[in-house]
DNA sequence: GCATAATAGTTGTTATAACGACTATTGTCA
DNA sequence: TGACAATAGTCGTTATAACAACTATTATGC
């Protein structure tokens, strides 16, 4: 009986490995997020939110459109919009038309945004080491590889 | 510059390698989910309902309490009743007052909802496979422990 | 045996996610 | 150059998630 089976209580096998990883893959990622989300709280931020957030200071102060941010998100939004009303009204993001494409909006992490995330550096960080600093770095390292590998081009394996 | 750091377009380098594995399940599990939904959509089905029917399934004819779902289940919802609910009113599940214990309500899969399930059950397959079929068996299998070992006992590693 | 705590679910409310239709602006090419 | 397509973002609506307060029932301890 493997480890995942006791923790969902589940008696019979899984149908397949493959399965089993994909059970096992969201479970720990829901975990994983459950404590990041618990952590951020404290500091009025989703998770979705706070990604955003260290988009936009990793792009500096030239900012970043609304779609180049949506295209850099960790998990997929539809509605960039409205998530940033909610930045912009708490005055952690700043938007502004851009004059050369007036279809385009610029949106700039404020001063205000960045000592929110200054604040959440450290406990973010010990939330990572406290989550994965069991494994050894290589096994790190060797995960990193697995998950990559399943990200990369999807529908090409063959189904038997 | 790592695989991940293209997909999100990061310029600078991961401030840890446990930051990035996070980044990295956390996309990965998205990732999937996002084929799994597209799959149970068809279907008139979320991911959440989706486990849940598996659940009732595995439980047999006798059922399970809401409390003993809501224990089993991959994520964490909070709100099991009104997912049921939903589950109900479409003639998926039925309820039943437990006369032992009236404080306890006993769910059961219908007919209906088997069925159901067993449609999906080709489709999901597949998915699984078009998802991670590319990994050798040693690898999935490998993926599975470094998984086990992240979701076992949080909070005691050491923290630099 | 009765007050109190504990347990199992439900319900009200707010916020967010998902989906689709919509507006404004720019690009294309006949 | 003027119709039409493409792109960028917004808005309306519905459904679901999250949080907290609430009801009903059972267990506990004096």
């Amino acid at each position: 009986m493997t480890r995942l089976q006791k923790e969902i209580q589940q008696k019979k096998p899984f149908e397949s490995l493959e399965a089993e990883v994909f059970l096992s893959l969201e479970r720990t990622a829901d975990q994983l997020l459950r404590r990041a989300e618990a952590e951020l709280k404290t500091h009025g931020l989703s998770p979705t939110q706070y990604n955003v957030l260290r988009i936009l200071r990793g792009a500096g102060p030239a900012g970043l459109a609304c779609s180049q941010i949506a295209e850099r998100m960790v998990t997929r939004d539809p509605d960039i919009t409205r998530l940033l009303d909610r930045l912009e009204h708490r005055g952690l993001v700043r938007r502004a038309r851009e004059l050369k494409d007036r279809r385009v909006i610029m949106v700039r992490i404020s001063p205000h945004g960045l000592q929110l995330l200054k604040r959440l550096d450290g406990p973010i960080r010990r939330m990572h080491c406290r989550s994965l600093g069991r494994l050894q770095k290589s096994r790190l390292r060797l995960l990193v590889q697995l998950l990559d590998q399943i990200r990369e081009e999807p529908g090409n394996a063959t189904v038997p």
